[in-house]
DNA sequence: ATCAGTTGTTTTATTAGCAAAACATTAGTT
DNA sequence: AACTAATGTTTTGCTAATAAAACAACTGAT
């Protein structure tokens, strides 16, 4: 039975996909061009200048951005942190699925993208954690991927989804 | 810059959180209690019957549930794939946050079930395999696991989000 | 048989996020 | 000055997913 406090806990998040994309792409049209204008947003988004100008006025309500008097957008101090946390976590995941699961780089950033939002505080720096390692130049872990590696090429022809959930770990871990 | 079609992929997946959780909980309450109607749909997600007759009749005109003579819902050849794979990369999630991460039960539950119906197929095949190996009984594995958990215990005081980005992986990983 | 409880549906309303279109403002050009 | 382009906002409408409330139909007990 799924605890009903857990599959809502989706709706409960600090932020959601599209604010964060709307946050990020502040953040990335500082670097780029030195300002964000809601256009800039809009732009970068590939949404209407309608829509931009509406979610940046519920965040401008929220305190996460801030205009300038000729209408210059951005991130407020508590903006800036939220922004930081997901392109760590984006850059962890996508790290993780690209450079160990070996994913294409397509396929990584896209799945990144879509949770990169989602993952907990926790979660994220246990992540970074266990990629540093992994990619480290410790020997062990050289050798762990080497191993990792050399079996993945093996089970090319591989089936999922897979019929039987309980049977998908039923080797040695209970 | 990010590109645009990556991040509105997030839209177009094949189903959303709550149609995932629907189609879950018509598969638990079989395996539960034997049968499905709309209010054990609705007392499951704790949402009103109404709210789930809704939803419920839009997955019928997909093809994903189908309805007895009687009113008893029953997932289609489509819907029990769906759940299938949903539930899948949600046991992979799972065990590796909770077990390899060392992330508490709840935590990890919490998380595998906000992306579990966002990761592709490739991704979660990937990840199983990664996971599989990684508990299995090969040395290799659990020295760098010892190792891995090890190292886990001396940087307690982390601080998560980190200020710069780009300064995540500047160890030797380039 | 009536009354209460359960079930399923429909209608109305809300929220987030988008498009489309109308509108006002500003900037630049001629 | 006038014309054009870009910018920002507002309004209207759409979809998905919810709640709330009203309603109809069936079940069961007394």
């Amino acid at each position: 039975m799924m605890a009903s406090d857990v599959w809502k806990e989706y709706e409960s998040n600090e932020i959601s996909h599209s604010v964060a994309h709307h946050l990020t792409a502040i953040h990335e049209l500082m670097g780029d061009q030195g300002y964000a204008r809601v256009s800039d947003v809009a732009r970068a988004l590939e949404i209407t200048r309608g829509s931009a100008s509406l979610t940046l006025k519920a965040l401008k309500a929220r305190g996460l951005v801030v205009e300038d008097h000729n209408k210059f957008l951005k991130l407020s101090e508590d903006g800036r942190r939220i922004v930081d946390s997901i392109l760590a976590k984006r850059a962890v995941v996508r790290k993780f699925l690209n450079e160990v699961l070996k994913l294409d780089e397509h396929q990584a950033e896209v799945d990144a993208c879509k949770v990169e939002h989602l993952l907990s505080a926790q979660t994220g720096g246990q992540l970074l954690h266990f990629v540093r390692f992994l990619l480290s130049d410790d020997p062990t872990a050289r050798q762990f991927l080497a191993e990792f590696w050399s079996k993945l090429d093996q089970n090319e022809e591989w089936q999922w989804p897979v019929q039987d959930v309980d049977q998908l770990f039923n080797m040695e871990s209970r």
